[in-house]
DNA sequence: CATCTTTGTCCTGAGTGTGGAGAAAGTTGG
DNA sequence: CCAACTTTCTCCACACTCAGGACAAAGATG
């Protein structure tokens, strides 16, 4: 199959595209009512389109009470690639122009071994979504890494939780070994835009999207677009302080949110309570090396275990105290809480929204809804093909 | 004379107005230079606006070693009416078309007097203005008012301080008295517009504008644009919670930003101090009614008060805890701390500093200017001028 | 006074985009 | 089965935008 060659040629053809990845096929006369174009200029466009091979008239539609329309769309053999890297697992995933998830593969994998050894993993997931026949190349790919990235170079910066990724070029690297246009931006940012394109937040254009895994960071969306800041450390909450004098964080400071809640912080927690004696249902989860993960902690709650809800109330009050920080700031549409810890579900969501509701402002809060993310683990990589068709469908 | 009449009719005509409005005067040839566009097309653009009246060819330039280029300005006679309602206090000034302030009229009010009242003062001032020959009539007027407003209709929205003028319709009312266009704008908002025009924040894209003053808030500058959220409340930071359970406030929670730092806290802090005899300078500066103003504890800090430098690191402290988390969150390039607390000045700065250097990331405070505001109060007016030119300066 | 530089104007030609006429293809009702 | 109406798509004439070059105007320089 010959990749994607051509890049629109200006911004009729780039808002087509964009058309008609986020609203699937469609003919000409409907196109027409979506884009602020004659009939006569649109129809120029389109063949223009048609003969880059970008898209493709493939069949007519039914009739709609008077003749039958084309049906033009993206090509069908355009595939994305996605990847969305977090501080213990991969995920690789293929689209579709339309960012359709075609295969979703997972692996756990420690993101401190290195950009070496999680780019042979990359490769070799890619390799095995190619091998069975939902591509036969890609025409982009997007990945996010769990750190701040100088976004224009696609290089991440000074990252805590990955120093050895300081200064790498991920996008040149990955765009050499694939043979693709690549994008490389915050996992978080990549996760915003997924649920921005497929999931809770279409139609919203200024919203948060806090992200609780291993760590804590928020992506940040306005008027539509991500945000990033001056140095692409934008959304970067984790750090912020929320007991005075509390507990020693790995960032040198004390009373760091993440300190005191997240995936890892919340583990640890539960381990302890675990081994005092304070849960048995936690002390029945525990493993072989005397682990536990914010699922088992889930589950212990989900069997009303008092521990394991006091430990989700806690931490949901420390997240909600930060976030009513951010809604009287920002003034959001829209927040929404996803990662690894989603699954603490309704538990976690509820203290976070007593504080939010307690402590923001009425006008802000009046009509904010905070809900949970729906897309799970496929946010971050319909996120990265999203940002990669984003800057693919940009004119040339 | 008449009033400005004619609009931009397309965005070349805008860019044209807002490089001559920022710019100041300059030849077809300079103007060209800026604006990608051909001598050609400029010049039948520029010669349709001077057409309008919008714009003037006044003389000819010394030489720049060839033929002498014509002065094209923008006409002379415009005026805006630059408004800024503060809690305790109304500011009134005039401006040209490129910002200047020709003159600037203050005057002490309590804003809980109504809106009625307030407009009263706000049209007594401007026709002083009027009458002392800086303008025959206003082509336009931004106002700026303490509290959220609705932006795009100029209506302020449940503002806690100014109770009375929820729903007025400013907008509308104004408007109609001054016979021009009027836009209404979240006093904040206009400072950090200001500052963007003519101080400190020229040049920078995304920014944080702290202003304290009675109370507190936070202007939001991202790309060059001010953010002001879903429903206009974005930047309301002085509900933030610094203590757990901290002093009571107006809005009916603990331990606010506001409550226990503000011009209005600081005012009651130094007085309280006063009366128990903690300094003497202090007390020496209490005036009949028992009362002292931000002023009084800058100028007993100056003298070297243990005290007042006390209050002002104390509050300095909060406020700089509430900017790290936000300067996590928002990685600006720049904040700007104004408002009546100003004169605190460098005492106040150095602990703010303090604060924000030790507690934010390194990546977003690396290269991180925390300055106070150098407009004062012309910052206000410059911005509400700023406002309302950006309105007329864009396509009808 | 000839030459060079800078500024501003005029003209042509390529491209962009609109709106209408009308052909193509289909549905509906008598 | 046919006439009338709809919807979709194509084609064409005309207006407008814009760039780039030729050229005129006005001054500096030697």
């Amino acid at each position: 199959m010959r990749r994607m060659t051509a890049r629109p040629a200006n911004t009729h053809q780039a808002r087509l595209l964009r058309l008609l990845r986020d609203g699937g096929p469609n003919s000409r006369a409907q196109l027409g009512d979506q884009i602020d174009l004659s009939r006569s200029k649109l129809a120029v466009e389109v063949d223009r389109l048609l003969e880059t091979g970008l898209v493709v008239a493939d069949g007519l539609a039914a009739s709609r009470g008077g003749r039958r329309s084309h049906n033009i769309r993206l090509a069908p053999g355009l595939r994305f690639l996605g990847v969305d890297i977090g501080a213990t697992s991969i995920d690789v995933a293929v689209t579709n122009a339309e960012l359709e998830v075609l295969g979703h593969l997972n692996h756990p994998m420690d993101v401190r071994e290195g950009p070496v050894a999680v780019f042979e993993q990359v490769l070799a997931m890619a390799a095995k979504l190619r091998a069975s026949g939902l591509a036969e190349g890609f025409d982009g790919a997007g990945i996010g890494v769990p750190g701040p990235v100088r976004f224009p170079e696609g290089v991440p910066v000074a990252p805590p939780i990955m120093p050895g990724w300081d200064g790498f070029p991920v996008r040149e690297a990955l765009s050499q070994e694939l043979g693709c246009p690549v994008m490389v931006d915050n996992d978080v940012n990549l996760m915003a835009l997924g649920e921005q394109h497929a999931g809770v937040a279409r139609s919203v254009g200024d919203f948060l999207c806090v992200k609780i895994g291993t760590g804590i960071g928020c992506g940040i969306v306005v008027g539509g677009e991500v945000y990033r800041g001056t140095t692409g450390s934008a959304g970067d909450i984790g750090h912020i302080q929320v007991e005075p004098d509390g507990r020693a964080c790995a960032c040198g400071n004390r009373g760091c949110l993440e300190a005191h809640f997240s995936g890892a912080a919340l583990a640890r927690d539960a381990e302890d309570a675990a081994r005092a004696g304070r849960s048995p249902e936690l002390a029945a989860r525990l493993d072989g090396a005397g682990k536990l993960t914010a699922v088992d902690v889930a589950a212990a709650a989900a069997a009303g275990d008092p521990t394991a809800l006091d430990l989700i109330r806690e931490g949901g009050n420390k997240v909600g105290q930060v976030i009513a920080g951010l809604v009287s700031f920002f003034n959001p549409g829209l927040v929404v809480i996803g990662g690894g810890v989603t699954g603490l579900g309704h538990n976690l969501l509820a203290s976070v929204r007593t504080q939010v509701y307690r402590q923001s402002l009425p006008l802000a809060t009046g009509n904010l809804p905070i809900v949970l993310g729906e897309l799970g683990p496929v946010a971050g990589v319909t996120g990265a093909a999203r940002l990669i068709s984003d800057h693919l469908f940009s004119p040339a």
